[in-house]
DNA sequence: ACCAAGGTAAACCGATCGGTTTCGGTACGG
DNA sequence: CCGTACCGAAACCGATCGGTTTACCTTGGT
């Protein structure tokens, strides 16, 4: 097998057993689900950190896709704005769902420069920066705080998921802090 | 020392333990912190699970006064909302502020029925509960939806602030929550 | 004065932690 | 046809995991 594949087979595995087990499960346990030798993870990273970190990188891009509107998409800002909430409706109601996978590292590792959540707080980021962009174009009065409340309202609906088991109206609340930043559509 | 104040000390410790630290902790580590033996811990309680969720439960009632306005207070339902965010601010933008404890452990604890996972939603039901009472006897449009949007607003502005490392406006955002829904004050 | 009750310290249990190393293959390029 | 680069299996390291147990000590009530 070529190094890339063992690569991708032990980043997927990371990423999906952190999410579901949290960054505790062990190096072996993660060997054995991702079907990839001890010797050959220490060979491709320092650490068990660094594979953490790697491991959330990977799946970014994904949580990313998932999340914003396809590339030629045509809606208004809004649409644009409220189709991540909807997107996010239909995650956070499925079983195993354990809130957004970029703020539950960042819950668990507690050393603030820890790589992992460096890497978290960059794809959050660039979820801010979409809506930050969508309220700027949507006529918004103050598009930055409106993105901050956007990414905000995406975290606290994802918080209430985990807690209550079941997904708040999260569409509904974008939508009041739309109509009141002026953001028709 | 008599029991109660063994427990105590033990209980304290372990609250600030497991939230500075996250549950991973051991019970090695929490007996040195706490100066109580194993033999006691496990005397008192039957598992590391159940400190878990005891020391939540003693920490809640802190945990609930302190963002609730005071008991005699005779200001206006708005503004007894707005104390909640208000608390907020004060405490997110500590050092060392790892979030609503509530959250975290409901994030790191993967188990959803698990004791400690129960007793967080107690207490963060409370706090909808408030926001509920409040928003009815403030003449908001649909109090219930408001209270969840209000508790939205708490821990996503509490995820920001854990990824940011500054607390960001959640008073503003609550006063656009509150506006929208009718509540004057 | 004495005896429980309840505390501590510390050894101990098997399992697992993150991480390293050894060994034996096996596939591929010269 | 052979070297070598990469791989997996598994032993191994000291430390720690959650939890139990033994042995001793302090304290308060009678």
């Amino acid at each position: 097998m070529t190094g890339e594949a063992t690569r991708d087979r032990l980043l997927d595995a990371a990423a999906d057993l952190f999410y579901r087990e949290g960054v505790g499960v062990g190096v072996e346990a993660l060997s054995r689900a991702a079907g990839v030798s001890k010797r050959s993870m220490y060979q491709l990273f320092g650490s068990k950190d660094e594979i953490l970190a790697a491991g959330l990188d990977r799946v970014g891009p994904a949580f990313t896709a998932y999340l914003l509107p396809a590339a030629g998409d045509e809606s208004s800002h809004r649409e644009r704005i409220l189709h991540v909430f909807r997107r996010f409706e239909e995650t956070s109601a499925a079983p195993g769902f354990q809130g957004c996978p970029m703020v539950a590292v960042s819950v668990e590792v507690k050393a603030p420069e820890h790589p992992a959540r460096l890497v978290a707080r960059r794809y959050k980021d660039q979820l801010t920066a979409f809506f930050r962009a969508e309220a700027e174009q949507g006529g918004a009065a103050d598009p930055e705080r409106l993105a901050r409340q956007l990414t905000m309202t995406f975290d606290g609906a994802s918080a209430w998921a985990v807690m209550h088991g079941e997904a708040p109206d999260a569409v509904e609340m974008a939508t009041v802090l739309l109509d009141a930043a002026g953001v028709e559509g």
